[in-house]
DNA sequence: AAAAAAATTAAACAACTGTTTGAAAATGAT
DNA sequence: ATCATTTTCAAACAGTTGTTTAATTTTTTT
């Protein structure tokens, strides 16, 4: 098997449909027709509609992530062992490079997100799974901006995070619509300013006062804060 | 017609199908099956599929942005025609009263936050119409924002306006995964405290130093904000 | 109680779902 | 050029999709 062109030639076809329809929305006929290759061809190289799906989230998972933890690094060792580490380099790393592969034109790249974003919001069982290995490498960010927040109580990093999450979760889904409802003013396109706005915002949550009203800190969060 | 309980049960059932498992996903004879009708009854009742799912929209959509509206006005009442109203009331009439859906049990509020949770990611046909009614009403704030945040610009309040929007999503749609990862340690069931905790982040976001580095603002813009 | 309207029913509609089959074609190695 | 392997193909599989039909039952009105 030298060149699997069919193969290939699926996991673009398949990785666009369901980003701009959704996995449930897309028959295996429909992909197949859009390729131009026979129905039966789903089949035989990866076994079955969920089986694709899957292969069409491994495709691109590993660059992603290592695009991101790489940078994440980078901003730890700038800082060296016992340094803080820049709040701002943790928070690039985060959001930069799915903006980027966002806004990226020609590759499949913007699709990918796209495909992601909209695995996100479907529950059905392959989906389920797919986001479950996901999720994982994002944990890798909570040590760190600990110590970029020293002061932060470590369930308000993770609430954080989580805001901070879906800001940039919507702003990879949704820009359209920012861009329709603001008549064009934004500057949607403009990619490097997205990420400073997108960063910009996450950041002064990041930093914001801890809610001090109630303290729904563990015992041991608390001793860890006090130092 | 005096109590059409078959109606109201198509609903109750339809919009707790589509929470859960997405418009496409469901079929009608699922949604007629669990609610114990004949297969028949959609169309009898509703005409067709897309527009049972109108129904399940419409049906609490006037209610949840009735209450928006009007804690939004009682913020903009408080501090009179020439004060600056308070940002806090502002961002508390966005959030919090989905998020007192979200967290009502018994009745259908939940679910019919998590359903408008999932049409917000999906992109069929129906799903685009129902949307285009529902962000109508977002457009309210964004005077109240302006008014409280006078030294910032109309495109930069937008901007913050769709991070908050998307911070407050994710914590709509994805709570569940912030107690997994914190493992139970950031008290997602306290619905006051989830209120707190999205205000304080998007709060923060809001008041950010603006971008200073590269004004894209238009002349327009530069000029109201100069008062 | 009789007539009219509304609601429910089982059965069928054509179209589509993901997957399998076995033969035909294309490609590889010897 | 022969053989073996890989890939493609049309056709069919059993099941499901949303919707419609016409007969029947229930409810309301007179």
């Amino acid at each position: 098997m030298a060149t699997p062109k069919t193969r290939d030639l699926l996991l673009d076809t398949a990785e666009r449909l369901f980003a701009e329809d959704g996995y449930a929305a897309v028959s295996v006929r429909k992909i197949t027709q859009e390729a131009g290759v026979n129905v039966a061809a789903i089949s035989y190289h990866f076994g079955s509609k969920d089986d694709l799906l899957l292969q069409v989230f491994l495709r691109r998972a590993a660059d992603l992530n290592r695009e991101r933890i790489a940078l994440l690094k980078q901003a730890e060792d700038a800082a060296g062992p016992k340094g803080r580490p820049d709040l701002d380099a943790i928070l690039r790393a985060l959001v930069a490079p799915p903006i980027r592969w966002s806004q990226t034109p020609g590759a499949g790249f913007a699709l990918y997100i796209q495909f992601m974003a909209r695995c996100r919001s479907e529950t059905p069982s392959p989906m389920r799974d797919i986001l479950e290995k996901d999720v994982g490498h994002l944990k890798r960010f909570v040590p760190a901006l600990q110590k970029a927040l020293p002061s932060l109580a470590k369930t308000d990093v993770m609430w954080r995070l989580h805001f901070a999450l879906g800001a940039m979760h919507h702003t990879l889904t949704s820009l359209k619509r920012l861009s329709s409802i603001s008549d064009g003013q934004c500057a949607i396109g403009d990619t490097e300013h997205v990420i400073d706005q997108t960063v910009a915002f996450i950041k002064a949550g990041m930093v914001a006062p801890a809610l001090s009203q109630q303290d729904h800190r563990s015992a041991k969060d608390q001793a860890d804060a006090a130092d």
